[in-house]
Parts: structure tokens; C-alpha cells; sequence
DNA sequence: TTTGTGCCTTAGCT
DNA sequence: AAGCTAAGGCACA
């Protein structure tokens, strides 16, 4: 139940009966907060004591882990939830979705690093800008490259505490932008490349709008057309914006990954990892990657 | 057709 | 202090 903070909504009859408050709890179990948030998925999360603050679309929100699930804190009362519940996808069987993997040896092992680990699923803009950003760059760097482009571009926000919040540009905004102002930011040879995009789109040279509806290889097709865009980057999207659950995005990490941990002998072509990838990890394909790039970084001394 | 190489920028680490 | 490297993509050989 909604807690002491809450307060009846007034405006509209529709929300008359509905309790707007400022924190609410969503039931889920074996749901890694703190994993999920700094995986690399996102890049607009700060840990703050125990909880993480972030920015989804255009609310602030503060989150912690509770007894049974996440609570979740608003700058003011509301009593629209259904975004964040989207967010985190906490509906999401993890269970069910870990029981399709392969049972090998590194698989099995990856999920029993860090069980918790889950998909979130994001804006389809703000997912394809930040991992056009992210060619070779740390999550860090990342992180500080999106920071700029949403304090200088991005529409305030409400916030809880001393500093604002800033939403993630829109593609409008960052289309008006020039290349240079997009590399005060810090994005390097990434700033055409984004440019570009924000105005491919507006210009309607992809089937954008249409994206969400498309079988993963019709979009990946689509977003490709995109100058900077290659696979990997398209297959981020999909996975983390589209929710396409059979995604494998492979990206130099991953590639060591699998040729350490599948093929210790002898050392496969680029395409036959590809094909790898894309036929043994099954329906959650996308959900398995993470494990091992994680258990990779973690387990593995790659190099 | 497939695979390898240099280049694109920047900042933090060594 | 200069060199190296980083959840890539692209043109070209």
C-alpha cells in the first residue's frame, strides 16, 4: 500500500479515486538493482548511498532496493506509475527466461555470478544516441558524455535535492545543434555521427516511427542505414529499447568472452562466433549476453 | 566475398 | 612525459 506521503488527486475526475503519492513499491523478487543500473545498459544512473538516481524520459527518480522489491521516489506526488514499471520491467519471469539458457559449464556459471541481473528497457532515442557514444569509450566516459549533452540540450526537470535534473535531448534539439557544440560535449569523432542520425531521422530516411513494430532484422536493417551505426550498435538497441529478447550484441568483450570460455582450442572467425552467438543461447539470447560480459569482466583475465 | 589495417577524437591511466 | 587504450564503424587494400 501507498505510504503516509500520499494525498488524493483532486484535478480530474478519471484520477478521483487513484492515490497520488510520492513513493510507491514494486513487488519483484531477484531483481539486481545495482547491477542492472551500472551494467552499461544505461548511462544516467549515480549511486547515492544505498539508493540510485537517474532520469527516465522526462522524470527524475530515486530508487532502493526493499524487503521484497524496489521502491521508487518521486519529486512529487503522482499517481502514474506505468512508466517505471515499464522501465525496469518488473514483471519481466527472470526465472522462466534463465531456464531457456544453455546448461553448459559458462553459461550456468555466468548466471550464478550475479542472479539478479536484468534488462532494462529504454527509450528508443536515448538508447540509440548514448550507444553511438559509446564506440570505444568506457561507461564512464559514457556516462560524462551524456551528462553534458542533457545539462546543455536537455529540457529541465524536477528533481529531489540540491542539484536539477535534466531530461535526455530530443531528436529535435539535437538536429539544431551544430557539430561543433556537439563536440564541446566531449563526443570526438562520435559528434557527426550523432548529428547525423538526429537529422536522418527527421528527414525521414529511416522507417523510424515504424521501428517498434518491425521484426529485429527489418529494424537492424533500418537503424545500420544510420552513418556510425553498425550491428553491435543496432543490436544495443534492439535489445535494450526494442525488448527483441533474442538479441546478441557482440562487441570485442563479448568475442574475447566466447572464444575464452566456448572455443579454449582453437581460435574461431569473427562470423563463426556471429553464428554462434546468434543459434546457441535461445529465445534470451540478449539476457545471457549480459551474464557473461559480466562474469567476463569479472571472472576472466581477458586481454 | 572475406579478413586485416589505419583512421577518426578524447581523457585517464601508466 | 609521451604512449596506450577504450561495450565501434568505415574506407580501402
Amino acid at each position: 500500500m501507498p505510504n503516509s506521503e500520499s494525498s488524493w488527486s483532486k484535478s480530474h475526475p478519471a484520477e478521483r479515486r487513484t492515490l497520488a503519492t510520492k513513493t510507491k513499491s514494486f513487488a519483484v523478487e531477484n531483481y539486481d538493482l545495482g547491477a542492472t543500473l551500472s551494467s552499461g545498459q544505461a548511462f544516467r544512473w549515480q549511486p547515492l548511498g544505498q539508493a540510485w538516481e537517474g532520469v527516465i524520459g522526462e522524470r527524475w527518480v530515486r530508487l532502493r532496493l526493499a524487503k521484497r522489491g524496489i521502491t521508487a521516489e518521486a519529486p512529487s506526488p503522482t499517481n502514474d506509475w506505468a512508466w517505471l514499471e515499464k522501465y525496469l520491467d518488473t514483471r519481466f519471469d527472470l526465472g522462466q527466461a534463465i531456464s531457456t539458457f544453455p546448461e553448459d559449464e559458462p553459461m550456468q556459471n555466468a548466471v550464478a555470478t550475479l542472479p539478479g541481473l536484468r534488462l532494462l528497457r529504454q527509450d528508443y532515442w536515448e538508447c540509440l544516441a548514448s550507444f553511438i557514444l559509446s564506440a570505444t569509450k568506457q561507461i564512464v566516459q559514457i556516462q560524462q558524455m551524456v551528462a553534458l549533452l542533457a545539462e546543455r540540450y536537455g529540457k529541465p526537470i524536477a528533481s529531489v535535492g540540491d542539484s536539477p535534473a535534466f531530461a535526455f535531448p530530443t531528436i529535435e534539439r539535437i538536429a539544431a545543434c551544430s557539430e561543433a557544440e556537439l563536440r564541446d560535449c566531449k563526443l570526438g569523432f562520435r559528434a557527426p555521427n550523432l548529428l547525423g542520425a538526429a537529422r536522418d531521422i527527421l528527414d525521414g530516411n529511416i522507417a523510424w516511427q515504424q521501428l517498434p513494430e518491425m521484426t529485429s532484422a527489418d529494424a537492424r536493417g533500418e537503424l545500420m542505414k544510420l552513418r556510425g551505426v553498425g550491428q553491435k550498435i543496432a543490436d544495443c538497441v534492439l535489445l535494450f529499447a526494442g525488448g527483441h529478447q533474442e538479441v546478441f550484441p557482440v562487441d570485442v568483450w563479448i568475442e574475447r568472452a566466447l572464444q575464452r570460455l566456448f572455443f579454449p582450442k582453437r581460435k574461431p572467425t569473427a562470423k563463426r562466433l556471429r553464428h554462434f552467438a546468434d543459434t546457441h543461447f535461445g529465445p534470451h539470447a540478449g539476457l545471457a549476453q549480459q551474464y557473461l560480459f559480466h562474469y567476463a569482466r569479472v571472472h576472466l583475465k581477458l586481454k
